[in-house]
DNA sequence: CCCACCTCTGACGTCAGCGTCAAGGCTCAG
DNA sequence: CTGAGCCTTGACGCTGACGTCAGAGGTGGG
């Protein structure tokens, strides 16, 4: 596959393929005129890219763990990284949570005071 | 309470809480002298602006949804803001579960991988 | 009154993850 | 063979949330 091709079903540009490649994150073949060639696992593997981004990871994170990620292997080092980000992860669920939960907790009370200001002024027109 | 105190008090930068004023997010009492002085409930305000920025909103986002937070009182758009950015952080959170299961699953394989390699020597020293 | 420590403004630095532009080369359907 | 549309490298630009530095002034315990 070429560049546009994965860029398209994964859902990114070419430039941020390049830029993957030029962080470690993602290989390609050249051919003998330089392009870039895919192979088909490429897309799943910047699926995973942008997932682990979106989780907080680093891009130096990303190109440490994601070996082990495609191939299942990891060295003990490897692991803990895991298990840290993992954890990290985790606890950044927790925060996401409790702030989304906060949150309703001031929209009910917005609702309820529009409510309120609304039965007020019903009140006030009808005395 | 001066900008150190705050600082100290939610774990921020004094920088940051210049930073906040300068986007509008939060306001102080000058001194005859020009001494930023907070109210208490400042702390509890800064932690807010430092939930919505973990959460993903922008600078601007929080500027236009954080008086609801704190006054309790949203016009119809606040209400649709604060709406759509619930919704946002719903899918994040579904999103990042999703990646920390998919890395459990990682993990879980690595593991099973360690310990098939461990039998394997174990079998061939035995062999 | 002194001195250590806090605070002020203004301005430039940083870092990541790309966007974007320039100037050129490759590909392939017609 | 030609032109539309892909691709290449290199390099600068951008945005946000601050860090950091300089040079100056406020503050309060002893």
């Amino acid at each position: 596959m070429r560049i546009g091709e994965v860029a398209a079903a994964a859902g990114v540009s070419p430039r941020s393929l390049r830029y993957y490649e030029e962080r470690g994150l993602l290989t390609s073949v050249r051919s003998s005129s330089g392009q870039r060639h895919y192979a088909q696992d490429a897309v799943e593997r910047v699926r995973w890219i942008q997932a682990l981004y979106a989780a907080g990871l680093s891009s130096r994170a990303v190109a440490e763990l994601l070996p082990c990620v495609h191939t299942g292997v990891a060295t003990d080092a490897m692991l803990a990284g895991l298990s840290a980000e993992r954890t990290r992860i985790d606890t950044q669920i927790r925060d996401l949570t409790s702030t989304r939960d906060r949150l309703d907790a001031v929209i009910a009370a917005a609702n309820d005071h529009s409510r309120e200001c609304a039965a007020d002024r019903s009140a006030s027109s009808t005395a």
